[in-house]
RNA sequence: GGGGGUGUAGCUCAGUCGGUUAGAGCGCUGGCCUGUCACGCCAGAGGCCGCGGGUUCGAGUCCCGUCACUCCCGCCA
């Protein structure tokens, strides 16, 4: 007989009433009745319940056990009585009665239960992982992301694409995230850093031939972290293909994900096919780049309603900034004064004078935006949002540049608080059209708005012929449920759109040169056109197990300050490691004093 | 770097207006219990009230500082 199992705590049914098996696992729980004593045995498949009583040669070791021990059991299957079946267990219609017990591994007093679901502290359950790992929810999670990973795969190989490692220590990037930097040993003061994806690398391999990339590639960027961003580090499915054009991305990249949605979505309806929303429209209606579409809210201009009004704030607003703009958000079935009163303490509390609202109710508009304006006005702007009694609607008003965030929370908090949200939907979408450029106020110059190695549309041309602001880049993301899953673009690959578009951005020749050296020495050899994109991996998985936050999905996350409380990462280290690394610390006054 | 929240038993939490010996549930230890599956019943152990300072006759409670965790802003091409 095997040393440990002869099958695992799932597998055991009434076809094998009668046999001898052995299990091994964890006690899960324990009912000690004195003369009758019920242990559920747990391992990764799941859970058997075991019994013993006073004829069992084993009934004095049964009753030392306790929760988490490691344990070995020989018995007999046999079926329950029909009213002790357990339908909540695979193997609930049979118990194994034991006779031989064996102490495997005994455990300490837990800091936190495996059974059961209650809450614990993060540092608990981060510190003592390995436990929280053990707990059904977190276990599911990780077996999910698991076979999300493996379906990744299958699906890009399936498309023709190759998976490859790219490096882990590399060169440092100029732009973007700070990097994590690794001192090296072998040429003092110089450094590698981690990568904080692997960009360039992905475009050379374009280069170097070999057509269809992806890789479940670790990424590494030294930011603070966030619910949805896990510091230090995180994984991307990150895409890199040839000769293709920006719709040649979206074929390939797009059933993949509904497929992938489909599959594991637990019968969530996938936007069969995803819209494109240029930038500047998502920016307009949903008040952001990464719209929550499952938000049916749509944003409106209604300047004219308010131009040369009764309102005079809004009015005079319009009138002394060409530039200004009053938008509406409308709010279906908000129409009470409770409500409109709550969103503006809302405004409020963010920050804004407030938010100017009208509800209708008795055919006719209400509220002082209302009055102000008077019934003709007010009756076009509940015409143009085809409002009714029962609903409310807001304005905000100034230039759009500066309300636009302001606005797309409000969109979002009138979503949520009326229950417009519509749930059991993954709604996806993708933004297309970002600009190439944008106007940097705190240095007053142009810059990238995304990465320097998008091609702008338009091309060579474009570059030289229009307003920096007003050129596009073949730049595009997925959007999910609000969250940004990922990024893309279609490459620059030629130098000479790359030397323009780092002109127009400021930079001088030698600065492209030095931090982009080999990229452009790769592009002057024959680069194909290429493109792809980079999803978020536990985004993705976070967002097909319903959690709310990325450490819900990794199996060994840091806290929000960085560290691993169970590794104990970051460290110190010895004086022997910094000597060979040629480094010698200066902390920070308040460190030395401690210390 | 900044703002909010939290910090009381191993864990989850309660603790009134500043007032006697800081409580409950779970877990733990011991006892009883032959059909439980959140088993039940009885008893017990377990506290630097995050830490430091202050106000006060008296501080878990009020004030100041600090630390930790968390959420957010900045940041994240």
């Amino acid at each position: 007989m095997h040393p440990y199992r002869t099958h695992t705590c799932g597998e055991l049914r009434e076809a094998r009433v009668g046999e001898t098996v052995r299990l091994s696992g964890w006690v899960h729980r324990v009912r000690d009745h004195g003369g009758l004593l019920f242990i559920d045995l747990r391992d990764h498949y799941g859970i058997t319940q075991c019994v013993a009583d006073p004829d069992s040669p084993a009934f004095a070791d049964v009753e030392k056990v306790r929760a988490e021990w490691v344990v070995r059991i020989d018995g007999r299957v046999r079926s329950r009585p029909a009213e002790t079946y357990n339908e909540n267990l695979s193997t609930g219609a049979i118990e194994v009665f034991i006779d031989g017990l064996e102490v495997l591994s005994a455990a300490a007093e837990l800091p936190m239960p495996v059974f059961g679901d209650a809450q614990y502290p993060e540092e608990t359950r981060l510190r003592y992982r390995f436990l929280d790992l053990r707990r059904e929810k977190l276990h599911q999670n990780i077996v999910k992301r698991s076979k999300i990973i493996a379906s990744i795969r299958q699906r890009m190989v399936d498309q023709g694409f190759l998976e490859f490692q790219t490096p882990i220590l590399t060169a440092s990037s100029p732009e973007g995230a700070r990097d994590f930097l690794v001192p090296s040993r072998l040429h003092p003061g110089q450094f590698y850093a981690l990568p904080q994806a692997p960009q360039q690398f992905k475009q050379l391999t374009m280069v170097a031939g070999f057509d269809r990339y992806f890789q479940i590639a670790p990424c590494f960027r030294d930011e603070d972290a966030r619910a949805d961003r896990s510091p230090g580090e995180f994984y991307q499915l990150d895409i890199e293909m040839s000769f293709v054009t920006q719709d040649d991305v979206f074929s390939v990249v797009e059933p993949v994900l509904r497929g992938l949605f489909e599959e594991f979505g637990e019968g969530k309806h996938v936007t069969p096919e995803f819209p494109r929303i240029p930038y500047a429209t998502a920016m307009r209606k949903y008040g952001t780049d990464k719209p929550d579409l499952r938000n049916p809210i749509e944003m409106e201009e209604v300047s004219e309603a308010f131009r040369g009004s009764g309102f005079k704030v809004f009015a005079n607003i319009l009138e002394k900034d060409a530039d200004a703009e009053v938008w509406a958000i409308p709010a279906k079935g908000g129409g009470s004064r409770a409500f409109c009163d709550r969103m503006n303490s809302w405004a409020q509390g963010e920050g804004q004078p407030g938010l100017g609202y009208i509800f209708f109710r008795d055919g006719e508009g209400a509220g002082p935006v209302a009055k102000n304006i008077g019934p003709e006005r007010t009756e076009q702007v509940r015409t143009q949002l085809g409002l009714a009694d029962g609903d409310a609607v807001f304005f905000v008003a100034g230039k759009p540049k500066s309300f636009v965030n302001f606005a797309g929370a409000a969109r979002r908090r009138v979503g949520e608080e009326l229950g417009l949200i519509a749930k059991d939907l993954f709604e996806f979408c993708w933004i297309v059209d970002f600009p190439m450029f944008e106007w940097n106020e705190d240095e007053k110059k142009v810059d990238f708005s995304h990465n320097p190695f998008s091609m702008p549309q338009g091309g060579l041309e474009a570059l030289q012929t229009m307003d920096p602001l007003e050129i596009k880049a073949f730049q595009y993301d997925i959007v999910c449920n609000g969250i940004e899953l990922s990024s893309g673009a279609i490459r620059n690959h030629l130098p000479e759109i790359m030397r323009k578009a780092f002109e127009i951005a400021g930079y001088d020749q030698s600065v492209l040169e030095e931090k982009f050296g080999g990229m452009l020495r790769a592009l002057q050899y024959g680069a194909p056109p290429h493109g792809g994109i980079a999803p978020g991996v536990d985004r993705i998985v976070m967002l097909l197990c319903g959690e709310e936050n990325l450490r819900e999905v990794v199996m060994y996350p840091m806290n929000q300050q960085a560290q691993d409380l169970m590794m104990g990462a970051p460290s110190e280290v010895s004086a022997k490691q910094l000597r060979e690394l040629h480094i010698r610390l200066a902390l920070p006054q308040t460190r030395q004093q401690a210390s």
